[in-house]
DNA sequence: AAATGAAAATCAACTTAGTTGCAAATATCA
DNA sequence: TGATATTTGCAACTAAGTTGATTTTCATTT
């Protein structure tokens, strides 16, 4: 999705070493145009190279923690990942209950939620995550 | 929050035996204000009887099935269940990462957000969640 | 009241996704 | 070169939930 972003000129700006696994992640997904879970990521690593994915866990959580990726709950049980460089902006997603795929939405909608949920809280709300769930394109076609 | 219900009463019209531990798991959940985590509404119950941690999971299980409960998508790895009777529509949520606690929010918005999501795709829509992250009103105050 | 049968609850074992602690391998710097 | 720090790997562990088989409960039928 994202060949647009220089990832080891990214990595720099942030000090953060740009190893060959360090890479390889963001390259995976980089070129994927959607949301993916650890597992997924690991496997693609794999099928060009040895990793341990513990490894992969590591590099996740810490590009999550710097904000170069977003960790989405969108599913039970199993994180997603997605880019979180200046062509991703946050965005609502689609899952489907057939095929358990994510799609990435348009991110316009959001904006508007902000101004609407923001303020009847004493809270201090950081993050919007919208999810849509039902059945994709091609699991309606099949059926 | 819904002692509005009459539980039995909502089983019967469902055919479903109100069983005293499935009694017991809506009388949590009603009396939350809100959503729980298993491990919550399990230990919740546990404080009266002795239950098996199995029986519970199947009862939630079947009753989200049925569209007597919610299950949230809200936390990595950990859902949370709900009521979802008519004293309960689908409304967003919102969850500190301080505490973890997950407060519901009033339902208004959704329905200008179905509209707008629904549209744009091939998708068929069945469901939207909103989940807003940030500090709750009390973490807010201790730190 | 006893026998039958179905539904509900329990138990032990298992699975999945992720985490922890520590050791080995690399890279960086003096 | 050696000393230090960072990254990667390995094995063991955890938390949340699931599975399959067994036992209990409870309403019917005899
Ligand atoms: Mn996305
Ligand atoms: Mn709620
Ligand atoms: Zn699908
Ligand atoms: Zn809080």
């Amino acid at each position: 999705m994202s060949d647009l972003c220089d990832f080891p000129q990214l990595l720099a700006g942030l000090g953060v070493k740009p190893t060959a696994l360090r890479l390889a992640v963001l390259e995976v997904l980089g070129a994927s145009s959607k949301a993916l879970r650890a597992q997924e990521i690991l496997e693609a690593i794999r099928s060009k190279r040895r990793v341990n994915k513990v490894t992969v866990y590591r590099i996740l959580d810490g590009f999550t923690r710097r904000g170069i990726l977003r960790r989405l709950a969108i599913e039970d049980r199993v994180s997603h990942y997605e880019l979180a460089c200046e062509h991703h902006p946050p965005h609502p997603h689609f899952q489907c209950h057939n095929c358990g795929q994510v799609q990435c939405l348009e991110p316009a909608p959001l904006e508007r939620m902000w101004r609407d949920l923001k303020g009847p809280l004493g809270n201090r709300a950081d993050r919007i995550d919208i999810r849509v769930e039902g059945v994709c394109h091609k699991c309606r076609e099949i059926s």
